[in-house]
RNA sequence: GGACAAUUAGCUCAGUUGGUUAGAGCGUACGGUUCACAUCCGUAAGGUCGCAGGUUCGAAUCCUGCAUUGUCCACCA
């Protein structure tokens, strides 16, 4: 069957994928037995629903590494997977029985999870369908979920590895608390959002406290002054009653370097309980803790009155109270400040003292007794890791620097439940914590029945901390004897992996959470590069969201509408890695017909190329374009290979495009009619071409692989290796011995009298249709203009062409002068002035680069300076303008004359 | 408050270590039914590379300052 005009992107996807898929190809099993690991563990889709366009586009570049990598030989493996996403998959579980009007109370514990893990399936099922959609080519048959078992005994096995080496803890801390998860985050879970909010000024005994936040104030008793403020210097020490919210209290006043004297009224009264620097002076001033928020959100018993109702909605009414006391003494409408909120729900998160357990990132691991955070940053420092773009190491380290102890158990009920189980005394146990990979049937200590598990589970990002090592198999396959570990099987083979891509936008959250782990855990480095990719936002810069439907791009109608392979390009041409992506449909558009581009030429190859080899072809061996779009093939896969090598993907594919476009389809195709009979070398640079191509848009290229290979029957030995699938075709390699530079600058020449010529045409007002003449001198060239006669004549419309080495030219011509080949145009006399004012004005213009070139060429500095070649490039490059004005002078003679 | 980045054609963006005439796609203008492709072909127009200094024989590229935009981090009651 013909292939169709257009090529039809859905018509072929599924089936294509499905032979990839069956073929074993993505299983790095398949590969040479020597042959050289390359590994991606693929960063895990939340198993929260749907993929956007963001996972599109780690999709693409993690995909077209992967198929690079097993094209050039290489065992490559790319992991699939999703995450539990504790927080965010329990969050829209709880909307959705929102919607039916229930709770995960009213569910329980347990309900809820299978609830939960049923949600999960569906979505994991919905999740592997999309990423097949885009092509990726990942070996599903080592997919992993964070919550399988394995991965469970990695995240409790580690757990209790960091308990005993004393880098876990439990603690009575301030943590960040979300009232609407009514879970703990950690620091980077908290996110920040500009305010303006009203600041209030009141009377406490002898000075005027400043606060935004009153409702958290009720049992206030310590006020801090900086101890060189004048102004207050007289009442450190000093103990006074005022009247407060509640009634008078009793309180008193210290000195603490921390006060900055500039800010509000330099004098502040602490709130131990809810807030982080408050926290650290109550101790230090051994002052009561006094909770005045509860986990609600709501004010506790310290807050008299107010007991019981919401804090943040109270304060309005605490502030008629004072008022109405007098206490009262102005209000700042204007304050601006941020306003800390969770990353998931934007609800403002609450500061508060709370039981919980901590990594330390500062104590000696036993990874040479340097800390976790050492241990982050020597990976990098050591250049182990390299991230791209660099600039992100910077922010890295910065990131290290501020980084405190990490908050790890949440009071979420879908996740790893933490491995710590209590002996509680309530059933007559003896008090003791057993930190426990598996679950012990008994208390160590007193050995009675009456162990209970901790309730809480643990930061997603803990887990997935470890999942470039906990999907190869660790615990199982490593060993560790006297520092060393030991690997075995795919943990050995793919670890550490090669590259990491991914979002820039998660390189704290997870990207530093798996350095931390990988160095911990194995002492080694989780991956060897980090490729970060920005976001996709969409035309006006602005981030995707459901609710903005005119600008939102949903690969999933995208993909049926164009292809995955448009969306594919369009995630690489043009992109940079860090660099967000403004996508709108038309460029996604732009790519389909680019595709289409690509199907045609390769369609009029497979089906329109003629069988026979033209006899006087056959007999010459290769002709000057031949030779010319070979030798560019061979540049041009080195500079695909290169690129890609260096992670310049976009870049690669510009080289790609550009020979494929404008050298393959616009010059060679066309001069291949002209020459006829070139039907093999059309099959193997179209091979070459697919290979090439195949990382980026795979669809279309096998598509048309599998056609050539039909077509080219006939063409192929048995021993020429041509793998059924061009998933596995061999990557193309330079032949040097194909490197024609003569065969290049003659072919250059013929297409740029060509090009002269049409531009001349239309300059002159010729139609494309109406032939001309034209007349060629050049004493130095004739042969290959003699050659190339049918070329000129198809390719620039002339209908005779005449070639002179000798003789008169032609007057009252449009004269072309392109090297040392000179065209003569015989037009008649129509547009003579046009051409005199064209010509003066090239002089002109030539003149003056002339006059600048020899300024430069006479600067003593430059000629001593500047490298030899830099100077002969240039005065060639006079030679070449001298020559210009003397044939544009010879040209104006010839029109006066 | 600190840091990072961006600023290049009307729009979206490339531009590897400083090297001459700064590129692409889209858009625009003009012209095309030659049998692969109108999702196409041909030709062209369009840029003092944000501004001001500096280094250099030579700067879009390196340095300093400024402006605008964006992002991250910190956060003070």
């Amino acid at each position: 069957m013909p292939l169709s005009k257009t090529y039809n992107a859905s018509e072929y996807e599924d089936s294509v994928y499905k032979q990839w898929e069956e073929s074993g190809a993505f299983n790095p099993d398949s590969a040479d037995r020597g042959a050289k690991p390359f590994s991606i563990a693929m960063p895990p889709p939340n198993a929260t629903g749907t993929l956007h366009i963001g996972h599109s586009m780690m999709l693409v570049l993690q995909d077209l590494m992967i198929r690079y990598h097993r094209m050039i030989g290489d065992k490559t493996l790319w992991l699939p997977g999703t995450d539990h996403a504790s927080i965010a998959t329990q969050n829209k579980v709880e909307k959705m029985l929102a919607k039916e009007g229930r709770t995960r109370h009213e569910l329980g514990r347990e309900q809820f999870i299978a609830h939960v893990e049923t949600y999960v399936a569906e979505s994991r099922a919905r999740i592997r369908t999309q990423i097949r959609k885009v092509g990726a080519s990942c070996d599903w048959s080592r997919e992993r979920y964070t919550l399988d078992k394995g991965l469970s005994r990695a995240v409790n096995e580690v757990f209790v590895r960091m308990y005993n080496d004393g880098l876990i803890y439990r603690d009575y801390r301030m943590v960040n608390w979300c009232p609407r998860c009514h879970s703990t985050l950690s620091d980077d879970e908290v996110k920040y959002k500009p305010e303006t909010t009203k600041f209030y000024y009141f009377k406490f005994g002898p000075v005027i406290i400043g606060t935004a936040r009153p409702e958290t104030k009720f049992q206030d008793k310590t006020i801090v002054v900086h101890p060189d403020d004048p102004r207050y210097k007289d009442l450190i020490g000093k103990e006074f009653m005022t009247e407060w919210i509640e009634g008078p209290i009793s309180a008193h006043v210290i000195a603490d370097p921390i006060v900055d004297q500039t800010f509000g009224t330099g004098a502040m009264t602490i709130t131990p309980a809810h807030s982080f620097e408050d926290f650290d002076l109550a101790k230090k001033y051994h002052r009561p803790v006094v909770k005045i928020i509860d986990e609600d959100g709501n004010l506790t018993k310290e807050a008299g009155d107010f007991a019981g109702k919401n804090a943040r909605e109270s304060r309005e009414a605490i502030i008629e109270k004072l008022k109405a006391k007098g206490v009262v003494d102005h209000i700042d409408e204007q304050y601006q400040h941020n306003l800390s909120v969770c990353y998931r729900c934007d609800t403002p998160v609450e500061p508060l003292p709370s039981l919980q357990w901590f990594v330390n990132v500062n104590a000696p691991t036993p990874r040479g007794k340097k800390s976790l955070k050492e241990l982050m940053r020597t990976a990098v420092e050591s250049k182990r890791i390299t991230i791209i773009p660099h600039r992100f190491e910077k922010i890295y380290y910065h990131w290290i620097d501020n980084l405190r102890d990490w908050c790890i158990s949440r009071q979420i009920w879908f996740g790893h439940q933490l491995p710590v189980y209590y002996c509680k005394k309530e059933k007559g146990g003896c008090g003791e914590t057993v930190v426990s990979a598996d679950k012990p049937d008994f208390c160590q200590k007193c050995k009675k029945e009456t162990l209970i598990q901790d309730e809480d589970t643990f930061d997603t990002w803990f887990s997935s901390g470890l999942w470039t090592f906990s999907t190869l198999g660790w615990p199982d396959a490593a060993e560790e004897k006297a520092g060393k570990v030991k690997k075995t099987g795919d943990l050995a083979t793919f670890h550490p992996t090669s590259v990491m891509e991914t979002g820039y936008d998660i390189l704290f959250f997870w990207v530093a959470r798996m350095i931390l782990m990988s160095e911990y855990v194995l002492g080694e480095e989780p991956f060897r590069t980090v490729y970060l990719h920005g976001l996709v936002l969409d035309i006006e810069g602005k981030k995707m969201s459901k609710t903005k439907e005119e600008t939102l791009i949903d690969p999933l109608d995208v993909i049926p509408k164009y292809g995955a392979d448009a969306l594919r390009a369009s995630m690489v041409v043009g992109v940079t890695p860090g660099n967000d992506l403004r996508l709108n449909e038309e460029k996604i558009a732009s790519y389909r017909n680019f595709v289409n581009k690509l199907w045609n030429i390769g369609r009029y190859i497979i089906e329109f190329s003629e069988k026979e080899p033209a006899s006087s072809s056959a007999k010459q061996g290769l002709s000057t374009a031949d030779a010319w779009i070979i030798s560019r093939l061979n540049v041009v896969v080195e500079e695909v290979t290169t690129h890609i090598k260096q992670y310049r993907f976009s870049q690669a594919a510009e080289a790609l495009r550009s020979y494929t476009w404008d050298e393959l389809a616009d010059w060679y195709v066309e001069c291949a009619k002209v020459e006829g009979g070139k039907r093999p070398i059309l099959f193997s640079l179209l091979r070459a071409v697919l290979a090439l191509w195949h990382p980026f848009i795979p669809f279309v290229t096998e598509v048309l692989y599998q056609q050539y290979r039909e077509a080219a029957k006939d063409l192929l030995d048995e021993k020429t290796e041509q793998p059924p699938l061009l998933i596995t075709h061999p990557w193309p390699h330079v032949q040097k011995k194909y490197t024609d530079k003569k065969a290049e600058e003659d072919f250059t020449l013929i297409r740029t009298i060509i090009q002269a010529i049409r531009n001349a045409r239309v300059e002159n007002g010729i139609s494309a249709s109406q032939k001309i003449q034209a007349v060629l001198y050049s004493p130095a060239r004739s042969e290959l203009l003699q050659t190339h006669e049918p070329h000129l004549k198809r390719l620039a419309s002339l209908d005779f062409v005449t070639i002179i080495d000798k003789g008169d030219r032609p007057s009252n011509a449009i004269f072309l002068k392109i090297a040392d080949v000179e065209v003569y145009l015989p037009l008649g006399l129509m547009r003579i002035e046009e051409e005199k004012t064209k010509i003066a004005k090239q002089l002109a213009e030539t003149q003056s680069q002339i006059e600048s070139l020899r300024a430069r060429l006479a600067d003593q500095q430059f000629l001593a300076k500047a490298p030899k070649n830099i100077v002969k490039k240039e005065q060639e490059h006079l030679a070449e303008l001298q020559d210009k004005i003397t044939h544009l002078q010879e040209q104006q003679e010839k029109f006066t004359a």
